[in-house]
DNA sequence: ATTGGTGCAAATGCTTTGCATAAAG
DNA sequence: CTTTATGCAAAGCATTTGCACCAAT
């Protein structure tokens, strides 16, 4: 992975916003250092960066997909009126973190414990060597 | 609610399918038994239904959105390849439930708990009255 | 010099909407 | 009769892609 100054530019200003900016809200912000980019490169890198494990996608909020510059395992609460995702603390424990000890003074409607993995399937397909 | 042929059909052939249908292959199946509805109505319906409470809407994966006949609270685990969505089930307890009984032939890569809520904005527009 | 990255515009894919017609209550 | 739902086509929106040019190694 190349480093280019909009790389590196858009890795700093998404470490430096706490809110889980879209991909276009980070472009607005990049912007402003580099009058000149496009919002296809900040799409690019964002991808690149999170299947790098520099940043994390988050996906599962089920509008726009939003960036988090900080990796540590934490949980996040999002609100079904406007989108915004917040921090969620919880206490450490087993891998499923299972109690709440501040949900960002949000009101709690509901939750999920989302789980990632690679379906049976897809193993099989895996170990015969069709994949990757 | 007006209740509908279409909207009949749509809810019937969602709950008989136990693998989570995206809205068009859940079109495909209607289509079968009504050939002339179409996936506007289909999208229209799912929608009506999931606010209803009738049926579920699963938008956090970050792909696209899925329904579930099956409204009693279960979590979900989706293949990063494929994007399947199958049922987790996990220990009774707490309203998080925490532990995993059985991942569905899954390789569980990750975690996360999903919170979902109305945040502190939302809330004080809401009691100004400036909300539905 | 070579390879990967960029900017632009066009394309894609899922979902929603406007509108005239049809069906439910 | 009144109101809500439907089918169709078009629009919307977030995201991705093709391509010619540019820059990092």
């Amino acid at each position: 992975m190349r480093m280019t100054s909009q790389r590196e530019i858009i890795l700093e200003e998404l470490k430096k916003l706490k809110n889980h900016p879209t991909a276009d809200e980070l472009y607005l912000v990049v912007k402003k250092r580099l009058p000149r980019i496009s919002l296809a490169t900040v799409y690019r890198n964002l991808e690149q960066m999170s299947e790098a494990g520099i940043i994390k996608k988050l996906e599962y909020s089920g509008r726009q997909k939003r960036f988090d510059g900080a990796t540590h395992p934490h949980n996040h609460i999002h609100c079904i009126r406007c989108g915004r995702i917040a921090d969620v603390k919880t206490r450490p424990g087993n891998s499923v973190h299972s109690i709440i000890k501040d949900a960002a003074g949000f009101q709690v409607i509901d939750d999920q414990i989302e789980f990632t993995g690679i379906c049976p399937d897809c193993l099989t397909t895996e170990n015969m060597g069709n994949s990757h």
